[in-house]
DNA sequence: ATACTATATGTCATTATAGACATATCGTCA
DNA sequence: TGACGATATGTCTATAATGACATATAGTAT
C-alpha cells in the first residue's frame, strides 16, 4: 500500500471500540483503516459461528492458516479483496458485508 | 487474483443493470465483481459531479490518468483497496461506500 | 511436567497490482 | 478538415500482496 511503516504500527496498537484515530493519520486513511478492521472481527465472528478453524477456512478459500490469521488481525499486508473474497466465501452477501462496513441508520441492532 | 483470464473477460462484456451472472461465475465471484462495478460507477459518479477530469483525480490521489480510467471501467487490474481509497479521498465517507456495495432496504432513493 | 490443537508471527519466492508512459479513440469546436 | 481536451487501452518496471512454510505462543488436556 501507500506507507506501510505507518501501516504496521497502525495494526499494532489497536483497541476494539473506536479503532483508529489516535495516529496521526488522515480523515480518509482512518475511515480505511477503521473499514478493514471492522471486516476482520467480522470474518472472525462469521469463522467462530461456522465452527470453523483457521485452516478450516484456508482450505475453504484456498489459502493458509497464517493468512487467515492475519486477516482476522487486520495486518496490513491483506487486503481488501482478500478480505471480501473471504467473507463472500463464507457465506456473507453484500448487504451484510455492507452493513459491516457501516451500519445503516438506526439499525435493529443484533 | 485467482484467475486473470475470466476476470479479463468479465469486465469486457458488463451491462450496468444487473450486471456478472452472464458468464459462468461461481455467486462469490458474481458479488464480488458486481461489488467493484459499483464501486466503479460511484467513483466517475463523484468524480464528475466534482468536475474533476481524470486527469484531476490522478493527481489528488496521486495515481495516474490510465489508472483512473481502468478503475472506472472496473478493470481486473483494479483492486478494491485502490477503489475505496479513491472514493475516501474524493470525500465519500463509510456510509456511502457501504450504500454503493448494496443499498439499504427501502432506501429513501435519491 | 508432556502432548496436542488452535492461533500468532516472521520470512520467502511467486504472483498481482501499482504508477508511468505511449498511444489510440472519441467529442467538439474552429 | 485539423487541432485540442478528455478518456481508453496496452505495456513496462517497481512495489505490494499472496500462499507456503517454519516456528512461536497460547490453551487444554492427561
Amino acid at each position: 500500500m501507500r506507507e506501510s511503516k505507518r501501516k504496521r504500527l497502525e495494526a499494532k496498537g489497536w483497541r476494539v471500540g473506536g479503532t483508529a484515530e489516535f495516529l496521526n493519520l488522515s480523515p480518509e486513511e482512518a475511515a480505511y483503516v477503521e473499514l478493514k478492521i471492522n471486516l476482520a472481527l467480522k470474518l472472525r465472528e462469521w469463522r467462530t459461528r461456522r465452527q470453523l478453524t483457521q485452516g478450516d477456512l484456508a482450505r475453504l478459500v484456498k489459502s493458509s492458516q497464517s493468512r487467515v490469521a492475519k486477516m482476522e488481525a487486520g495486518d496490513p499486508s491483506v487486503s481488501l479483496d482478500l478480505l471480501v473474497r473471504t467473507l463472500l466465501a463464507l457465506g456473507a452477501s453484500s448487504r451484510e458485508i455492507a452493513r459491516t462496513i457501516a451500519p445503516p441508520r438506526r439499525a435493529t441492532a443484533a
